[in-house]
DNA sequence: GGCTCAGGGCCACAA
DNA sequence: TTGTGGCCCTGAGCC
């Protein structure tokens, strides 16, 4: 069956593999299994993911330990509605998650605990509907220590061709690993990306081969994928070129290492006219007097037709390079605009000056903590700036019925998909504009919670500044719309949700190596993984 | 049929 | 009085 298009780089491209793939991530598990024993041990060793007690098992959804389980389910049971004394980000640890019920409640959904996981019969014993997820998230803790073992054996042999995968930090408690320093150091002393030379462990494509300009004529892109997409690897990547109003702009510089992209000097052209960015400036109603803190908030805002332009670049000099019969199937595709969106990402908070306050240390972990949900926020901006009904609209600038991707889409995509989607009709019943999308690229980057963070009082200052001007701003531009501030600040959990199950997804397909290596997207998995 | 383990209930304790 | 959190019970699913 031939799709015409991309598919959107957040929800993975609709493909099947019979046989060959868990498309269904609930299937049986694989004789790969840990001993229940070893494996049970060490999970519970783990930190919970909301306070940073010790794990007592699995409960509504994912390790967590026994109080904060009993939080939520009296929560969910005696549907509790908390409030907020502070700015709704109170810090979350085993001394202070008493003292703001909302803020860990709203953790507690942002990490991932599933209200429908509480019984509403409250029938006790038994499995729930749960278990096979579970037992799934024990099989990745296992592959991911298998490939971590197996790094191990083969670095001294195989440096050459190794991944970029600094152990930087766990996802949930922050901490560093204990090679942290090591790789940091590392990274940081390479040259820190500046002169396009790498450590050992920068796996960077940065090389002259990819820095040349396309040798075809530089696109706009209108690709068609004529390739069947049940089939692995034989979905292909061809483009019909038509005639483009972006501006054609020199290779991006495509060093895929997260402290190599951090620490290069600021390169991001802004403000050439295009036509994609002339429509954003109109598609975001001007606040009547923005104030000074939200107007420089904005001016860090990157310019959509480069971004576009990039992506599109960064795909057809990859397809130039490989040559008619080894086309990009759909997926690599997919991340290959995932990588470029995610790397125009670090480089928006990079050239921000709030971020450049922080030390790079403090950069690094927040970026790591927050990558994702920023590719979703990026996402859902996209699909109400420009989305159609029941369209997806790719950073590309094309757009895909959500229906073709569903009628192909195994249980995990047609799930991101149509989440994504229910998000995107709430924030444009909410009026979302672009304002409000920047504040919250801002919540989610500037997050007090990350337990690594040095400067943390810096952080929460900077998160309750942005705060207090997402709230001026709807208020100035809502004045009719008294809830607006808070409506948008409970799509956040839904936004980290999405954005967890979207980690998931690429992992998964990660371990099965499809993902490229050397990558930015691999690079974040792996940091969160490890 | 026994075992596992995740959700529910209980209750001492704290605020 | 209400919320917290540790401990134990229950029972569906798995082997």
């Amino acid at each position: 069956m031939d799709i015409p298009g991309y598919y959107p780089q957040l929800t993975q491209p609709v493909i099947q593999h019979p046989g060959n793939y868990p498309e269904d991530l609930e299937g049986p598990s694989t004789s790969q299994e840990q001993n229940p024993e070893e494996d049970s041990r060490a999970e519970y060793e783990e930190s919970c993911p909301i306070c940073g007690d010790k794990v007592s098992g699995y409960h509504y959804g994912l390790l967590t330990c026994e109080s904060c389980k009993g939080f939520f389910k009296r929560s969910v049971q005696n549907n509790k509605h908390y409030t907020c004394a502070e700015q709704q980000s109170c810090p979350m640890n085993l001394a202070q998650r008493k003292r703001c019920p909302f803020c860990r409640f709203q953790k507690c959904l942002a990490v991932g605990m599933k209200t429908e996981a509480v019984r509403a019969d409250r029938m006790r014993g038994g499995r729930n509907k749960f278990g096979p997820l579970y037992r799934r998230d024990r099989q990745m803790k296992q592959q991911k220590s298998n490939t971590a073992d197996y790094r191990v054996k083969n670095e001294t042999t195989q440096a050459h061709c190794s991944p970029t995968y600094p152990h930087f930090s766990n996802s949930h408690t922050g901490e560093p690993s204990p090679s942290d320093a090591f790789q940091l150091s590392h990274m940081y002393a390479s040259g820190m990306g500046q002169s396009g030379e790498h450590g050992p462990l920068d796996c960077s494509v940065n090389n002259p081969r990819m820095l040349s300009p396309p040798c075809v004529p530089y696109p706009q892109l209108y690709c068609a994928f004529p390739g069947n997409l049940h089939e692995k690897g034989e979905t292909s990547f061809s483009c019909s070129p038509v005639p483009t109003h972006y501006p054609v702009h020199s290779a991006p510089n495509t060093s895929f290492t997260l402290g190599s992209t951090l620490a290069s000097s600021p390169c991001c052209a802004r403000g050439s006219a295009s036509t994609l960015p002339q429509a954003l400036a109109h598609a975001s109603p001007p606040a009547a007097h923005p104030p000074n803190f939200l107007n420089q908030l904005m001016e860090g805002e990157r310019d959509e037709g480069q971004t576009c332009a990039k992506v599109l670049a960064c795909l057809q000099r990859e397809q130039a390079n490989r040559g008619k019969h080894d086309r990009l199937n759909t997926f690599s595709i997919m991340c290959k605009m995932a990588d470029q969106t995610l790397f125009g990402l670090v480089e928006w908070a990079r050239n921000s000056s709030l971020f450049q306050e922080l030390k790079v240390e403090d950069q690094m972990v927040l970026l790591q903590s927050c990558w994702s949900e920023l590719l979703v926020l990026d996402h859902l901006c996209r699909q109400v700036t420009y989305g159609k009904e029941s369209c997806i609209y790719l950073v590309t600038g094309q757009q895909i019925e959500v229906s073709t991707i569903i009628s192909q889409a195994g249980a995990t995509l047609t799930s991101l998909v149509s989440r994504t989607q229910d998000l995107v009709s709430k924030l444009k019943a909410l009026q979302f504009d672009r304002h409000e999308f920047v504040c919250l690229k801002y919540l989610v980057l500037f997050n007090p919670d990350v337990k690594s963070v040095h400067n943390r009082r810096q952080v929460e200052r900077t998160q309750e500044r942005v705060n207090r001007a997402l709230m001026e701003h709807t208020q100035q531009s809502h004045p009719g719309h008294s809830d607006k501030f808070g409506q948008l600040l409970l799509r956040l959990p839904e936004v980290r949700s999405i954005s967890l199950q979207v980690e998931d997804y690429l992992y998964q397909r990660h371990l099965l190596g499809d993902l490229p290596c050397n990558s930015l997207l691999a690079e974040m998995l792996h940091a969160k993984h490890n």
